[in-house]
DNA sequence: ACCTATGTTGATAC
DNA sequence: GGTATCAACATAGG
């Protein structure tokens, strides 16, 4: 599922209901999503603290620990969410790495595929400025001047953090531009009206739940139509993602 | 059974 | 160095 709306959530989800639990257990077992870790290493740094503020940039969120401890970093990747003091998974090797708390209760990060991540101390030097907060000079710098298509640009987490495929598609077609135009193509003026509609659908998405509940979303399927005009929707693979369009609508220039 | 698909990201090769 | 491709993972569906 994620992409920055579901991080957000996450991230509110572990504000309102982790942060000051002190921490008596940690599985970090799974040594694939806790990679470079070797097991035990972040029980050892985190066990007899608590969370105690809770950070995200783009699909990436951190954690403060109580006194002076390390960071603790998650990600979702692509298949993750945030399960605070619910029951196990149906499969427990669902939970790939978990918290206990002093008063029974568990944080598990629940990710069927095993892409998501577990790390203390990250290093987030590589990680563009938030997608939703970015300013109009980042972005025309960041986003604009690269030959690469312009969806490829949007979802490059170190120009920008957040954007993922839904989310690049949605903007796109918002936008009406064509997802395969060279981002060095684009004007300034053109940039700062593709960054109005970067922040507006990730304010929308965020607010209604989910980079699903864009109004493509649903016509991005083979044989689905542009929910404004009604031509078959175009399918191709951009930046290395199944990408949808109107071939009709979206055009450059 | 086999092939494709999937909301991510990194390592690798040109 | 920028850019493109593939692999990592696990599951679902045709």
């Amino acid at each position: 599922m994620p992409e920055l709306p579901e991080a957000e959530r996450a991230r509110a989800l572990v504000e309102s209901k982790a942060l000051g639990r002190e921490i008596v257990a940690v599985d970090d077992s799974d040594t694939y999503v806790s990679r470079p870790h070797s097991p035990g290493q972040i029980a050892d740094a985190l066990v007899g603290r608590s969370l105690t503020a809770a950070h995200r940039r783009g699909k990436s969120m951190w954690f403060e620990t109580s006194g002076d401890g390390p960071l603790l970093f998650l990600h979702l990747g692509m298949a993750g969410r945030i399960a605070i003091d619910e029951e196990p998974a149906p499969n427990p090797k669902w939970d790939r790495f978990t918290l206990e708390f002093a008063d029974g209760g568990r944080l598990a990060l629940r990710d069927r595929r095993r892409l998501g991540r577990a790390v203390i101390d990250p290093d987030l030097s590589r990680l563009g400025p938030d997608a939703a907060e970015v300013s109009a000079k980042e972005f025309r710098e960041r986003i604009g001047g690269s030959a690469t298509p312009i969806k490829a640009r949007l979802m490059d987490q170190s120009a920008i953090a957040g954007v993922g495929n839904l989310l690049a598609d949605e903007i796109l077609w918002q936008a009406r531009q064509d997802p395969r135009r060279p981002a060095s193509d684009f004007s300034p003026e053109e940039l700062d009206a593709l960054r109005r509609v970067t922040r507006k659908v990730i304010r929308d998405s965020v607010r209604q739940g989910g980079a699903h509940t864009g109004r493509l979303n649903s016509h991005r399927v083979r044989g689905g139509h542009c929910p404004r005009c009604g031509t078959e929707l175009a399918r191709d693979r951009i930046g290395g993602r199944t990408t949808y369009w109107c071939p009709k609508e979206q055009v450059a220039g």
